[in-house]
DNA sequence: TTAATATATATGATTACCCGTATATACGTC
DNA sequence: GACGTATATACGGGTAATCATATATATTAA
C-alpha cells in the first residue's frame, strides 16, 4: 500500500463516504452502504471492488450478502489517515449524514461486528 | 477546506510530494521543487498554484524567488494527515530520494524559515 | 533598456476516471 | 427447477485531470 495509491483511492467521494462509514461501524454490507449514501447499487459495488483490489478493505460473504470492513492488514499511517478523517467528518456534510440515515436504516440486516 | 478537496489534490504525484517536501523543509521555491522532484518547471508551478487556491499553501515573494509554505491556517485533521504521510514516506521511494536530492541541491537559494 | 533568471499561465491533445444501464453470478426459498 | 434478492461486472459514453510546449510577466543586473 503506497500513500500514493492510497489518496488515489480516497479522493473519490463515494469511497471516502463509504470508508468513513466502515471505519466508524466496523462492517457493512453493500446493501447498508448503497441505502446511506443514497446511491445506486453498481456504483456502491464498484467502488468497494476497488477498494478490495487495493488491500484497503476486505470482504466477506455471509449468505446471501457480502460484509466489507476495512483491512486489518492495513498501515498505521494508513489508519491513522482515516481517523483524522472521522474526526474531519464528524461535523461536516454529507458524512454525518451518512452516518445518520444509515443507523436509522430499515429492516438492516443482522451481523454487526465492530472493530 | 473541505475533506473531499484536500484529498483530491492529495491524490496527484507531485503535489503530493510537493507538500512532502514543504512540510518537512518548511519552506521552498519553485526553483528547489522543480529541481528536487526532478519535474519542468511549468508543471511545477502549476501544481502549486492548485493548492495556493485551495489554501492549503500560501505563497510569499522575495526577490526574484516565491516561496510557498504550507498554509498556517490549515486545519488541524489535515495537518494531522500531512504527519502521517510524512512517516509513511520516510522510507519509501519516491519521497525519502526527494528529499536527498533537495538537500543535496547546488547554489540552493538563501532564505530559510522552518516550521 | 537589454538581457537573464524565476515564475505563471494559456492552449490543445491525450489520458484517466466516473457514470448509468444492462447483464451476469450467487444464494435462498419454494 | 423457477423465482426473488444481493452483489458483481461489462460496455460505451461523457467529463475532468494532466501533460508538454509555447508564451507572458516580474525581478535583477548590466
Amino acid at each position: 500500500m503506497t500513500p500514493e495509491l492510497f489518496l488515489k483511492l480516497l479522493s473519490d467521494p463515494t469511497r471516502l463516504r463509504s470508508l468513513l462509514l466502515l471505519q466508524q461501524e466496523g462492517e457493512l454490507c453493500v446493501c447498508e452502504l448503497t441505502y446511506a449514501l443514497g446511491e445506486i447499487q453498481p456504483k456502491i459495488s464498484r467502488h468497494l471492488a476497488a477498494l478490495r483490489d487495493a488491500g484497503i478493505v476486505v470482504d466477506r460473504r455471509e449468505g446471501q450478502w457480502i460484509y466489507y470492513r476495512i483491512s486489518p492488514g492495513l498501515p498505521a499511517w494508513a489508519r491513522a489517515i482515516l481517523q483524522s478523517l472521522v474526526k474531519a467528518a464528524h461535523d461536516a456534510k454529507p458524512y454525518a449524514a451518512d452516518l445518520d440515515k444509515l443507523r436509522k436504516m430499515p429492516r438492516r440486516p443482522g451481523s454487526r461486528i465492530c472493530a
